[in-house]
Parts: structure tokens; C-alpha cells; sequence
DNA sequence: CACGCACCTTGACGCAGATCAAGCCAGAAA
DNA sequence: TTTCTGGCTTGATCTGCGTCAAGGTGCGTG
């Protein structure tokens, strides 16, 4: 029983619509199987909280579908957004059971989990994993700093810009998307999340996204498709090195 | 002959004025002499250039002594400090041979530096080696999202005051400063390293330490000298939550 | 259908912090 | 001693973005 439960379990975690990024993208059978044994799925409503800032949870977590946002609050209710996970984002970490930020769900959302301490025994066992690990931990810091270029020196045009051209990138999945050709996508949050992820208000979101527009840097369709005429146009917004989409 | 030179190194490396957070830290005699064989010494001169961004180095290193910065540089001149550097910090990654940030040399630096390849064997080979590393990096990824929170949300005077307040943890050494009791340090920076670290110009900077100032929230002894006489009194400033030092 | 609600847009106005400009201070060099 | 230089301070003015306020739009529900 437990083996049939296992061979179930392990086409379901293959069949994940996006691989976790973290631990089964280049796991082995066996790493694959250990898995499987400490997983299970939990789904949340868009708006719902999963986790609060210094709550204790006893699991880590995968993205499978939706959007998801880490953000700090201050006492007054500013809002500063510190992560956006999408599909296929790691949530948690190993060897500390509380967690430093409001974990929400922008849209609705499935993650994959994987019960916290059997997680941490099989890091141990697997340097493999932890190696996988430490290089996602490396690729989001590197994302951190880009972020904080953004948040620190930009200008509100040039953060929506470099908004649109991160998300774009994200979304399409391709590192390197085609300049000059058409680019269009969702815009996976509202403008308050966009607001709460750039450091603005959404009342300046909202003018800059007209801003943009007006000059047909973008197209909107309705509120929240974006098409990008011209990838290089925005780029040159974006107030970065003119050397392609590159991220750090 | 190799076997004394060992020895010798060995000594040396316990003997770094601030243990190597990274790698020395809680490494076993057998892996001590596996870095020591790998290991050599470099200084910087205060302004000095360690590296450019999109460089390429041969070597990760660890900050034996001194101050250095990694920051990033827009075409026009604009510029943000991503990271900072003091005693025991780690630079550079594994499986990554060029560099995304420059980083430069604050004031005079001794680095403790491995070369690249056989660290990154060892890595492989010692997984407790790659755990601590995943912790440290884990750890960076803290700091950089609360200075996220400090670059989007707060105002220049609490800026100024949450800068203060790291500053003042990181030069004391102690996570949980006494609140209450009197601390002083050297401030590390000069006001315009402050101003491209929290996203200001320097005239704000020294605006807002003059206000503080005024405020007997800190007293000046010269330029760089800042005595702390209650530390509740600045963590109030900081527009934290008012429970204690708590990093994250 | 209309009603409500969540989200977005646009305008008018004020202020925090940038910019421009002048001068101060302390240590080093002559 | 004076002079120079790099870092710091302070003042006056300007401006980008926040704040407050008033609608607009579109979807789901009774």
C-alpha cells in the first residue's frame, strides 16, 4: 500500500503544471521517491492570508498554480512587498520554523508541500537538494537587489517600466525575450499589489500606467492585459544598461 | 614540506582577527586544511576597486578586515549600495565566475580569499560546508528585504534612524543591543556611502543627523563618531515595531 | 434590469526631499 | 604659519510624488 501510494504519488509530482524549481526539477528516482512520502497539496482562496508574519509553520512549499506575495506591514500600514512567487517559487526555509512575512494569495493559489522536518532530514542526506537550494537562494537575492536599484534610485515611470519588463519576463518564461517583437501578458497583480511592490501609491501607479500608454510604450487591453509593441521601446524606460534583458 | 606549510596556515586561519563566518566558522580540523591549502591574503587600499561588475574572478573570499560595498551603477551616475560588507562577510558564488556588482573597497580591506575551482570542489565534497553557506545566504536574503522595506516605505529621518540602529548591531557584534544603555561606534561610511545606501543624497543625509542630533536621539563626537544615548529613543524613530532588535 | 462593490482613473493641491549654491571644518602638505 | 583638499553642513528654491477627492468601469448578484 504504501508503495502503490508512492508510485501515485510520484506521476502526480511529475505531473506538477510547472516542475518546482526547488526540489523535483533535477531530483532522481529516488530523491523523487523520498518526496512523494512528505508531500500534500493545500489550495487558498485569492486575498486569503497563508501564512502571518512570525507565525510558526510546519511546512515548506512549492508554487504549483497562482500568484503569491511576501510583504512586510508597518504599525501605520505601510506596506512594502519583500517577494512575488509565482509558479514553480519556493516557500520557507530550512531550519527556521517561524516565518518573517505576511505570505498572501493574490489570486488563487496551489502549492505543493512538504512536511518541514522530514524536509530538513532529507537535506541533510541529499547535498544535492541543499545545493539546488542554496542556488534558487542565490538567484532571489540577486532579484532582491535589482529590486532594491528599483526602490532606491527610480524614477516612478522607470519602476513601472522595469515592473512591466520583469513581469514580462517572469510570465513568458523566456530570459531573453525578443526585442522588438510583440510581447503580451497578464498583469498578475492589482495596482495596489503593483503599488506595494514599487514603493508608490496606486494613484501614481495609475498615471504612469496612462503615462505609458499615451506615449504607446504599452497597449492595454481592458485593465489588466498588457501588450508591449516594441520590447526595446520599454527597455529604454526602464532607465537600465541599453545591453538586452539582462537580469543582474 | 607541504605538511608544515599546512601547519602554519592552519594557525593562521584560526588566528583571522574576525573568524570567517562562511567557511571557518565551524569547520573540522579536516576541513580547515582543506581551505587552508586553497587560501591566500589580498588587500585594498581605502577607494579602491576590488571588482567591476560583469568582471571575472577566479576567487571567492571572506573580509578579514575593513569595509567594502557592493553596488550598482545606472548610466547617468545614479547609484545604489546592495550590499555592505564588514568583518567575517562573504563575497562572491559559487558557480558563478563573474561578478554582478562592483564592489569597492570603503575603507582599507584585507580579504581572505579561495581560489575558485578547488572551493568549489570542496563545496561539492562537504556538504556542511554548502549548509553553512545556504544559512549565510539565507541570512543576506533577510537583509536585503528588510532594506527593501527601508528603501520603499520609510522617510529620510527613519532612514537614517533604522540605518543607525544596523549599524550600530553589526559594530557592536551583539544581535540584542542593551536598550537603554548607552552605544557608540564609528560610523563605517561617509555621507555620501550612507546616501547610496538608503537612497537619498547627501545633503539629506546630513540634514536628518543634524535633526537627530538637535533631538538628542544621538550625539556627534567629530564627524563619524555617534554615541547613542538611549537606543529605545532611536528604535522609536525607525518607525518599527517596537518590540526589541529583532532583525527579521 | 439595476444595484453594489471592487477596482481603476483623473484632477487639484501640498510637501518631503532633490537640486543648486555657498561656505565650514579638520587634517595634510608646504 | 598658510594653503589646499575632501568631506560635511546649511540655506533657498524647485519638483515629483503623495494626499485628498470625485468620478468611471465592469462584473457578479438579487
Amino acid at each position: 500500500m504504501q508503495h502503490t501510494d508512492f508510485r501515485l504519488e510520484k506521476v502526480n509530482c511529475s505531473a506538477c503544471p510547472i516542475r518546482h524549481r526547488a526540489v523535483c526539477a533535477r531530483a532522481d528516482d529516488n530523491e523523487l521517491e523520498k518526496l512523494n512520502a512528505i508531500k500534500f497539496y493545500r489550495s487558498f482562496k485569492a486575498g486569503e492570508t497563508i501564512v502571518w508574519a512570525g507565525e510558526e509553520v510546519d511546512f515548506v512549499a512549492s508554487v504549483v498554480g497562482g500568484v503569491a506575495t511576501l510583504s512586510q506591514t508597518m504599525e501605520d500600514g505601510r506596506r512594502q512587498m519583500v517577494g512575488l512567487l509565482l509558479g514553480s517559487d519556493f516557500i520557507g526555509r530550512p531550519n527556521r520554523e517561524t516565518v518573517a512575512y505576511d505570505v498572501t494569495a493574490i489570486s488563487d493559489v496551489t502549492l505543493c508541500c512538504f512536511r518541514r522536518k522530514p524536509f530538513q532530514e532529507l537535506l541533510s542526506d541529499t547535498p544535492h537538494i541543499s545545493q539546488r537550494l542554496l542556488e534558487m537562494t542565490l538567484d532571489e537575492l540577486d532579484a532582491a537587489r535589482e529590486w532594491m536599484l528599483i526602490l532606491g534610485r527610480k524614477t516612478a515611470r522607470e519602476k513601472i517600466a522595469s515592473f512591466l519588463s520583469i513581469i514580462a519576463r517572469r510570465e513568458t518564461g523566456s530570459d531573453t525575450v525578443d526585442t522588438g517583437s510583440n510581447v503580451a501578458f497578464d498583469l498578475p497583480l492589482t495596482r495596489e499589489a503593483m503599488a506595494d511592490y514599487l514603493g508608490l501609491t496606486l494613484e501614481t501607479v495609475s498615471r504612469q500606467m496612462s503615462s505609458l500608454k499615451r506615449d504607446d510604450v504599452i497597449v492595454l487591453e481592458g485593465k489588466r492585459r498588457v501588450v508591449i509593441p516594441d520590447f526595446n521601446a520599454l527597455l529604454e524606460e526602464t532607465g537600465d544598461d541599453a545591453d538586452g534583458g539582462v537580469l543582474v
